[in-house]
Parts: C-alpha cells; sequence; structure tokens
DNA sequence: CTGTTAGCGCCTTCAA
DNA sequence: TTGAAGGCGCTAACAG
C-alpha cells in the first residue's frame, strides 16, 4: 500500500508538500498540484486514516454498543446513527453485548483501545460492569434509551407514556379486563411501559391484576407463550398490551389458536410501529416510536460533544404516536357482562 | 488519556518494559511487572491500537458493507459475522449502502483509509463503481451472496434452488396457475429465485407466464402491491410464490384484503425464514436461508485470508430448506376445474 | 511557494 | 533482566 513518502519521492517534493495538496492545507503552486495529484492516482495513493489519527488524536470513528442488531427497533435506531455519522464523515464500530455484561465490557475495552471518538450506548442490562471503564476515559458518550449515569445525555423513548398510551385506548373502548404482555422485567423499558399501563388502570379505578402480567422473552415466541397463558386465566382478560410489537404478533397467533377473533373477543395492541404490524391479520394497533429519530438525535449530539462544543446537559423520551388499526375494538359483549356482575 | 510513556515514568522503568509487561513479549522480573501493573490499574492505562495500528499494519477491524441493516435478513447476518469476528479478536465497521453507489464508494474508501483488514461486501447493486477502489489496494474482501468479481470468494445462497423448490412444493400440491411476486429485478437473487421457479414450472410443462410477475420492492408495502396486482388478474393465481418473506407477509394481507382465505382460496410461500413468518396468520409455508451460517463461515474464511493462510478459493451458495406450514394447500377446486378447461 | 524536522504512541531490534 | 533508539505514516511548526 502506497505511503505518502513514496508519492513524494516519485513527484519529485516534500512529504509536506504532498500532505497539504491532500488537505488543501497551504497555496501549492498549480503545477506542483497537479504532478502530485497525477501521481496519486497512478499509484492508487489513500492516505493511512491509522497514521492521522496517531496525529490528531482523532479516529472519526463512533462506537457503538447495542444488545442485539437483530432486534428490528435496534436495527432500526442503527440506521439512525449511521445516517447521522456518515453525513458528518464517521464511521460506526458496531458491537452486540447481547446482554452479557462480560462480553459487553470486552467490547467496550477493544472500542476504546481503538480510540473511538464516542460512544452510543444501548446498555441493556448490563450498567455496573461498564461505569468504571467510561469512568476512567474521557470518551463522549450518550445514551440511547437506557440509563446508566445521570451525567450522561440520555435520549429514550417514553415508555410511561406509551404504556399509558395503549392502555387508555383499551380503556376507552370499554375494556375492564386487560392483561400486560411483558419483555423480561429487568429490563427497565419493561418495566416502565408496565407502569404506565398501571397508571391507566389505577385512574380507571381497575388496578393491574398481577395474575395478568406475563413476562416473557421480547420476541413472537415469547410473546405467543405468554399470550397463551394470560388467555388461559379463569377470568380470561379481553384485551392485551403487549410491550413490543413483535410480542403483539405473537399474541395474534395464541388468540387465533385460542379460537378467539381479534378484535371481536380479543384486543391486541402493541408498541413499536414496526413496518410488518401493519400488514399482519388483523393489522396491528400499536403506539409507533420515533426510533430513528432517536438513533439520529443522539449522534448529532455525540458530534456536538466531540467536537468540543457544550451544549447544556440532554435528558429527554420521546413520545410514540397512537395508531388504531384492526386489531382493538370494542369487548365482546358476553365477556363485558361477565366482567361487569 | 495515560499514555505508555507515561506509564513507564511513574513506574520508573523503559517504555519497552512497560510494553513487554502488557505482551508477555519477554521475561520481566517479577516485582517490577506488579509494579508496572499497578501502574497501569492506577492511571486506568488503556494502550492505544491506532499506535500499534501503525507499527504492525494491522488493525484487528474488519468493514462491512451492506445495503441496509435494516433487513432482517441483513441483520442476520450481520450478527453472524459479528460473532465471528468478535470470536476472533476482531471489531466490525459497518456501512449502509442503500443501493447507492456514490455513498458505497464513499464508504468503501473510508474503510480503506482507516485500514481494516478485511472487507465482508454485501454489493447491492452497485459492483462497478468499487471494483476500481478494491483494485488498487490489497484488502482480503470476501462476498456475501451477491457476486462482483470472479475471484473473491463468495459465499451466498442458491436463489435458483430456493425458487424451485418453493416452486415444487406448490406444484406438487397440484397448483397450475402460479404466480412470482418479485423483488426488483435489478437484484440477482431475484433474478436467480425467478429462474429456479421458471425452472421448475417448464419441467412441469406449464411455464411462467410474464403477467405473473410482479417486481416490486422487496418488503411488506411491495408484496402487498403486488399481490394486490397479481389476484386481480384476468385468470388470476391460485398460489404465490413470493421472493422474500416480508413480501409473503404483505401478500397475506392483500389476500385477505380481496376476500380470499389462504390456504383455502390462495397459497403462499415465502423465502427466508424470518422469526415472524412462524408466526403470522396463517403461518408461513417457507424456505428458509442460512444467512447467520452464511455470515459466520464468510467471516471466518476471511479471518483465514487476513492471517495469510491461503485457502483454495471459495465459491459456493448454500441451500435453504422448505418448511411447510399452514398457508400453503392444495388449489381450490373450482379454479382446478377452471383452469383444467 | 516549499522543504526540514520533530513528534503522535507503540513495538522491536540491538546493546548492555 | 533491562534500556536506548529508530521508525510505522502523517501533520504542523519553523525555516528558507
Amino acid at each position: 500500500m502506497a505511503t505518502m513518502k513514496q508519492v513524494a519521492e516519485r513527484a519529485g517534493v516534500s512529504t509536506s508538500t504532498v500532505s497539504h495538496v491532500i488537505n488543501n492545507t497551504r497555496a501549492v503552486s498549480e503545477d506542483v498540484r497537479q504532478r502530485v495529484l497525477a501521481v496519486i492516482d497512478e499509484m492508487r495513493y489513500i492516505p493511512s486514516a491509522v497514521a492521522r489519527s496517531l496525529k490528531n488524536d482523532k479516529t472519526h470513528t463512533i462506537g457503538v454498543s447495542v444488545p442485539d442488531n437483530t432486534d428490528p427497533a435496534i436495527a432500526e435506531l442503527l440506521r439512525g446513527i449511521e445516517d447521522a455519522a456518515f453525513a458528518a464523515g464517521y464511521t460506526i464500530m458496531l458491537c452486540n453485548g447481547y446482554d452479557d455484561p462480560q462480553r459487553q465490557a470486552a467490547h467496550l475495552r477493544g472500542l476504546i483501545e481503538r480510540r473511538i471518538d464516542g460512544l452510543v450506548l444501548v446498555a441493556g442490562s448490563a450498567r455496573d460492569e461498564l461505569a468504571p471503564l467510561l469512568a476512567g476515559q474521557r470518551v463522549p458518550v450518550v445514551l440511547a434509551d437506557h440509563d446508566v449515569a445521570a451525567d450522561l445525555d440520555l435520549i429514550g423513548l417514553d415508555h410511561e407514556a406509551t404504556g399509558y398510551a395503549a392502555t387508555r385506548h383499551l380503556l376507552e373502548l370499554g375494556h375492564k379486563r386487560i392483561a400486560c404482555l411483558a419483555g423480561p422485567a429487568r429490563h427497565p423499558a419493561t418495566r416502565e411501559r408496565l407502569a404506565g399501563c398501571r397508571r391507566a388502570l389505577d385512574e380507571a379505578g381497575l388496578g393491574l391484576d398481577p395474575a395478568c402480567v406475563a413476562h416473557v422473552a421480547p420476541d413472537c415466541q415469547g410473546g405467543h407463550e405468554g399470550a397463551r397463558r394470560l388467555l388461559a386465566l379463569d377470568r380470561a382478560p379481553t384485551a392485551l398490551f403487549a410491550c413490543s410489537d413483535l410480542m403483539a404478533l405473537g399474541a395474534l397467533r395464541a388468540a387465533q389458536e385460542a379460537g378467539l377473533r381479534v378484535p371481536e373477543d380479543l384486543s391486541v395492541v402493541g408498541a413499536c410501529g414496526l413496518e410488518m404490524a401493519a400488514f399482519s391479520t388483523p393489522r396491528l394497533s400499536t403506539v409507533t416510536q420515533p426510533i430513528y429519530q432517536m438513533g439520529h438525535a443522539l449522534t448529532a449530539l455525540l458530534l456536538q460533544r466531540i467536537r468540543g462544543e457544550q451544549p447544556p446537559r440532554r435528558r429527554e423520551r420521546l413520545r410514540g404516536q397512537l395508531v388504531v388499526r384492526d386489531s382493538s375494538a370494542r369487548p365482546p359483549v358476553r365477556r363485558l357482562l361477565a366482567a361487569a356482575s
């Protein structure tokens, strides 16, 4: 791989001249510039960002640590991050933690070794392991959704509001017996959505029956299992709030298998706004989440910090929007009467 | 950020000694080693991979260029790549090309500047722009699925076999009028699946009616539109082979809206093996694809090349497997008769 | 307008 | 068992 020195020799100039034509960093006579450019082209010279980084103490690379890029929500976040980063000339280093603190810590260390300019962290459940690593270095860090430390920027989703909105919707349709299909209890997002659900129920004077909460894996499979369990309850719910669309899709299937029609016998509301949730049968009512924007905003903020600007500490949670489609409707009359009696 | 020099000073030794305790690269007396280690810990020293890279001409980083990480198949591939890379101590640099040659070329250049040790390339439709860049450098490159140059390793999917298997399945059920919901015609994968479909049809003496092929965007939306078009045909098909599960899901919805029951009135077979395709209503019959394995194998191969081993040029296409679920069945009798008349 | 030089942080002979 | 020194490829004073 050609080096600047070789280019300089071949063009009969000094390396600094080559450097300056490349970076437009000082006046160079036109004929020299042309000659240098020609040699660069001829030798297919591409400057080494690693040498540059060593000199400038900047890599123009940002680390992104996520639990699992296979989760559609994470994939969308990643896209928002990558778009913003690319527009600013930055490249992404991607790490999947799989909620494994060991692995996450190892990844983080690798990123720091590689001297990333900044980090977008979706901490998952493992906060404690990362704190010491982060503390020692002064790498700008922004948090996506999962909180880790109060003195870091955080842009997340307002899960409580999401849970509340979904549940209110069900309540307004007339449902009295509402169950919640929740993700793993250790995930804060799940807990918050559940809290929002509970608040709506409390306000309606109904309360959330602990038996009506199923904690399962946050995917179709999990949603399927959880819904099956909930639908087998003695006083089965007439409506389900699933904390994610994937789980909701699993629930739709469980309802189908139980011989229940959605929405006639059972209403289901999800949360996330996946594209395919608009194409399920029935089309899923859901609370969309501005995930792409979250990734984009997060990255824009991180880049500000990297540039040394000192925007005020940002801590906010974006709100989604209820989209009513075909999976939610008024409760069946019989059940309604039964519940009222 | 602490440097090795600072550590050396604080520990009262030379930098070379520090280097050697870090890398276990020559004998160091136990007390010195302990002292150095203590200082490292105290100063939270983390060695700089960029300096190391400059010296060793290795970054332990591999670039990954994909069309769009939001596509579930790509996300899965990415996961396979990341897993294999992480296990070997490598980190991923992710780039989304969005099928935009300009952007892809810019990304590739960025990766080369950063001196990635190797590249996993999902070329999308833009091959020509990348060739010159690749040619100049001698970065090991492995191709995922999309072919670009014959002298590069390629591990892909056997799309032809996939199309064939799906169509055979439909044929064996007794369908005579089979349509194909295809992705953009410029995607080789689409063309190959279509070719497999055509071969099966030809073998059965039926042939593929051009009117029965709809080229649409490879997502739910596209599948929905395409299916609507196909189902509105004069002699509507009794079965649909969708070149991806996402499109198949969209087709399920279109059928529903057209008042057709799946599989009683219409059979649908997808391809990919998404988790959620097992939870749709009805559950989708599909041809699964070993995408994770593809990513894993590709990366293992790339790492071999990076290490300088010279495994024989590899060119292969992995086969998926037909999974029959609930979206495919024998054609409706009336239509069968109509088609036969 | 152009060249010389000193390092960025690390590894690695070569000496001691 | 340890240290000194040169150099990886590049940038940025500092001279000329």
